[in-house]
DNA sequence: CGGGATCCGTTACGATACTG
DNA sequence: CAGTATCGTAACGGATCCCG
């Protein structure tokens, strides 16, 4: 592998950058945090990626140990986080969050797929649920399938199918975003421009509460 | 200004990384979060960043409104964040934390200054103050003075002068480093490798109550 | 077809030299 | 001191080809 460009300085941002500051690298690990992803499925996440710079990029968060190939059946393998790489979700909310303050610019371009928000989405919840919060919940934007887990206080948002939920919430980006971005309001937004469908009762408070304090989190400032 | 590649994505973290992934950007940030500096002091505290480099960052960091230029007096100027700019401290803490985790390698340089161990601290400092404490102190690592000052739950820290400083904190960055990396314990440290000048008495069990817990959030995992 | 490897034109970076 | 100018080198981006 070629030695890549790195800092080499004595304080611990600059190893951190070393290992994560690359072009891409980062929105490689936001896709990663929504669960195990195919080659072919990051690079459409990715919009654009050279599929040289994908493959050289995974080999080095594997190399770091970041990341780890893993079998996934079928001759089919993914790639995953390790235990390590799963502590960069701090990282990726905080980038999130102040990305958040800016208004998308007007000519850009959809991601491949919805990873993104299923990751965002995660690490939001992960600082906002509280301890009292226990649900299941199969999350569709725009038909796209996720997978939000809460117990404990702790949270995890996996993007493709969940076995068990107990609800399930419909909604689109395009109303998510209007509602990040202060352009919608959320009794609209809740009257209008999502669905639920719940299976065990009881749920749907905590699981709204939960949206609400995601949303307040994210919102443009 | 030349148009830098930029990932134009429908995503708050490709937001966020367009405006501060460029390679040094966040560097240039985690100096400028010790607080104002001229453009030969960043070029000193990035260890070889390029004259021309340093102009492009800071031209679109101020372009960006994360950054702007100031009048220091005696015809000098130096940058500083803006409230914007000010708002990336978690991103650069979050950074701090993981690469805290890994070892440095052998051939690393040493910064030109130690306005990384400013923003370090001060962005440490900033979660694991409490409400109780309230002082203002002047550190000093290898003869190098920074201030930080805490009150009612928040903290900062600033390369440079203190104007009363509560107590003088002195140690070297080398012990500094061997006591996160979990080389030295913590009483050897406090027996051994700093000294504590006392000028209001009872300040002393507030402050390095804070320093153990910054150096705890900080050690190596 | 998924998962790359290889090639090549373009762009950004890094070092040095130079200027107001 | 605070940058600009120049230029060789390394990284990126797009396309094409390879292999199971």
């Amino acid at each position: 592998m070629a030695k890549a460009r790195s800092y080499r300085l004595l304080c611990p941002i600059a190893r951190a950058l070393d290992r994560i500051g690359d072009r891409w690298t980062l929105l490689i690990l936001r896709d990663l945090h929504a669960g195990p992803a195919r080659f072919s499925e990051l690079q459409r996440g990715l919009t654009g990626i050279a599929a040289n710079l994908l493959t050289e990029r995974l080999a080095k968060l594997v190399d770091d140990g970041l990341a780890r190939k893993a079998d996934a059946g079928h001759g089919a393998t993914v790639y995953e986080l390790t235990a390590l790489g799963k502590q960069t979700s701090d990282i990726i909310f905080e980038l999130a969050a102040f990305g958040a303050r800016f208004a998308p610019e007007d000519d850009i371009v959809p991601p491949g797929n919805l990873r993104t928000v299923a990751t965002t989405m995660g690490a939001a919840a992960r600082r906002v649920a509280t301890p009292e919060m226990n649900f299941d919940a199969t999350v569709l934007v725009d038909g796209e399938q996720m997978c939000l887990n809460v117990s404990e206080g702790s949270a995890d948002m996996t993007y493709g199918e969940c076995r068990a939920p107990d609800l399930t919430f419909s909604t689109s980006y395009s109303a998510l975003l209007a509602l990040t971005e202060g352009d919608m309001d959320p009794d609209e937004f809740a009257a209008n421009h999502c669905s639920l469908e719940v299976r065990s009762p009881g749920k749907e408070a905590e699981f709204m509460e939960l949206m609400s304090r995601i949303t307040d989190m994210l919102r443009t400032a």
